[in-house]
RNA sequence: UGGGGCGUCGCCAAAUGGUAAGGCAGCGGCCUUUGGAGCCGCCAUUUGCAGGUUCGAGUCCUGCCGCCCCAGCCA
């Protein structure tokens, strides 16, 4: 990874938490920073958990330190192998690697038992055989305190007993819990006699059946967190409330200090997406995209698949910075910014069009055709060049003509000269219309001095068309895609409505008939490159030789789409 | 409402008592064989509001206002 990609596009390459690690390293607290990633294995990793993934991985690599990747797989109900592996692939396309450090929660569920057996002997833990919902009933609300189990007070050996019978697998599902014996009237919701261990009947994907209870997340992530040497554990701005008992635990065990510390920084929110896991579902399921590698979706996977490069998503994450401020949203088109940056140094060049429209050069002799050089990226000579096909047929985008031209319109018109990109200069000398009088060709005349692009006399002509030739193009399908809601907050809806109403009807306008240059057969599924002056497109997983299937990433910048939207 | 977190340009974000960086977006212009790219310029007399301390306040104090998070045996 580059320095300047590390630093971001705008960030300084500092934030709060990286003066505390540099911090502690410097006071001698730590030797060396060891930090985590531990998503739970029940979905598709998103956008959103990208800038976790990459503050964690980040800051373990800058510091000379390591990152763990910690599955936290504590509650079987949810969680599958099948999204632990399709996790690790979403990490590694992302370009994050984890050693040998692959961690489970479920790793450590004999390590946690003893843990909690020891809390119990403090007498800092009891068993509790109230109900899910009587338990619910004397937490208390926000402004009263909550009132005391009755089975508080148990005795030490009781607890230790009837623990250890949950262990064995003596009671049902929700009949008993192990809670911490903290305050029913803490202010902190999080404190008020939290479960640690509840009851339950699901197969574990790793630990198959052999426990009957499972960890709660407040009760495993710490321990989990010490057990690794984890020194600084990353976390977003919800779990700011449950810092208390991060803590509690961890001073109630007696660890030895240095304790893993917990720090909260603000999650990445982008604009005209959603990024719960309950909406992407959703989405899916009312058929408003076709799964999670839409590329419409949020999800790395999707984003994959719309041909983004993980580069541009770890530059967004660098940019955006890392700060406390839970609701501070990214609009869109920063990643667009970061797609379009990374692309123009790296994507080759191609032509293509996407609306034919028919070209004849009058003046080109029938049956004939050459082969004119272009520059595969003129960002980057070292990409060198290829040569296309040329002929007396041809095709141009129906977008570049104009019978009567708007005004600033440099594109062909009746009588204009123009460019056709690394060829000819052309100038139109007749349009065609269909019985339904829509222009159905059009009819120019080459300058043959101009081969490559420029007349020899010096004139200058404004506009350059990009073009293919109708005797060798590839016909493709294309799929334009766009932001899959036309609202910044598609969540925000007035009662009795929701985000469908937001849904943009043009997130993905298919086109069935484009025509590209023929060097495009040869890239390999998932590779990006430009259709020049159309934008970045990569080819879709499900493209095959002879029924090319492209998706556009991002377009270009339009200046002209400004120009002609204001008059 | 109890607790917690947060308010600096349309968006993101620096500034750690010394006189408001930068990026995105936007707007002008130059240049151009992609109306792409690149380049130049403009874009906060003021930091949610009101007081106070100080030679000096976005930074410290007081009071208000606003937004967000928390009442799973989810993570």
């Amino acid at each position: 990874m580059s320095d300047s990609e590390t630093r971001g596009s705008a960030g300084r390459g500092d934030d709060f938490i990286r003066r505390i690690v540099r911090e502690d390293l410097a006071s001698g607290k730590h030797q060396r920073v060891v930090t985590r990633w531990p998503p739970e294995p029940n979905g598709y990793l998103h956008i959103g958990h990208a800038k976790a993934i990459w503050l964690n991985f980040g800051i373990a690599a800058e510091f000379g330190g390591r990152c763990h990747l910690r599955f936290d797989d504590t509650n079987p109900a949810a969680e599958s192998s099948e999204f632990v592996a399709a996790q690790q692939a979403d990490l590694r396309w992302l370009g994050y690697d984890w050693g040998e450090h692959l961690h489970f929660a479920s790793d450590h569920f004999e390590a946690l038992y003893q843990f909690a057996l020891e809390l119990v002997r403090r007498g800092r833990a009891f068993v509790c055989d109230l109900s899910p919902e009587e338990i619910l009933e004397r937490r208390g609300t926000l402004t009263e305190a909550g009132s005391e189990s009755p089975f508080r007070e148990r005795s030490r050996d009781e607890n230790l007993d009837i623990f250890e019978q949950m262990r064995a697998g003596a009671f049902e599902p929700g009949s008993r819990v192990l809670r911490a014996k903290i305050s029913m009237a803490s202010p902190v919701l999080t404190m008020r006699d939290p479960a640690l261990y509840r009851i339950v009947a699901a197969r574990h994907h790793r630990s198959g059946a052999d426990w009957p209870i499972y960890p709660l997340y407040d009760f495993a992530h710490c321990l989990s967190d010490a057990i690794e040497g984890v020194t600084h554990s990353l976390c977003t701005m919800e779990f700011v409330d449950h810092r208390p008992l991060y803590d509690w635990i961890l001073a109630a065990l007696d660890l030895p200090e240095p304790r893993p510390r917990q720090i909260e920084f603000n999650p990445l929110r982008l604009t005209h997406t959603v990024l719960s896991k309950r909406w992407c579902r959703e989405l899916i399921e009312r058929g408003h995209v076709e799964g999670w590698d839409d590329p419409r979706m949020p999800t790395l996977a999707g984003l994959r698949r719309r041909g983004v490069p993980p580069e541009a998503i770890r530059a967004l994450c660098a940019g955006v910075g890392v700060t406390r401020r839970e609701e501070a949203t990214t609009q869109l088109a920063r990643l667009e910014f970061e797609v379009r940056t990374l692309l123009n140094q790296s994507a080759p060049r191609r032509l293509g069009v996407l609306r034919p429209l028919k070209l004849v050069i009058e003046n080109y002799p029938e049956g004939q055709s050459e082969e004119v050089e272009l520059a595969n990226n003129p960002e980057d000579p070292a990409a060198g060049t290829r040569h296309t096909g040329f002929g007396r047929e041809l095709y141009i985008e129906r977008d570049d003509f104009a019978e009567t031209p708007p005004k600033k319109f440099y594109r062909l018109s009746p009588g204009s000269e123009v460019r056709l990109r690394g060829a000819y200069l052309i100038t139109c000398t007749e349009v065609v219309k269909n019985a339904a009088g829509e222009v159905s060709e059009v009819r120019a005349r080459y300058d043959p001095e101009s081969r490559g692009g420029s007349a020899p006399d010096g004139r200058r002509v404004r506009g350059t068309l990009h073009w293919v030739s109708a005797q060798h193009a590839l016909p493709a399908t294309v799929r334009l895609f766009d932001r899959l809601f036309l609202a910044e907050d598609p969540l925000a809806t007035a009662p009795g409505e929701d985000f469908t109403k937001h849904l943009n009807p043009e997130s993905c306008v298919v086109v069935e008939d484009a025509r590209v240059e023929p060097a495009l057969a040869a890239f390999e599924r998932g590779a990006c490159f430009q259709l020049e002056r159309l934008g970045y497109f990569c080819v879709d997983l499900d493209s095959k030789p002879g029924r090319l299937r492209l998706n556009r990433t991002v377009t270009l910048r339009d200046t002209w789409a400004k120009i002609a939207a204001r008059s």
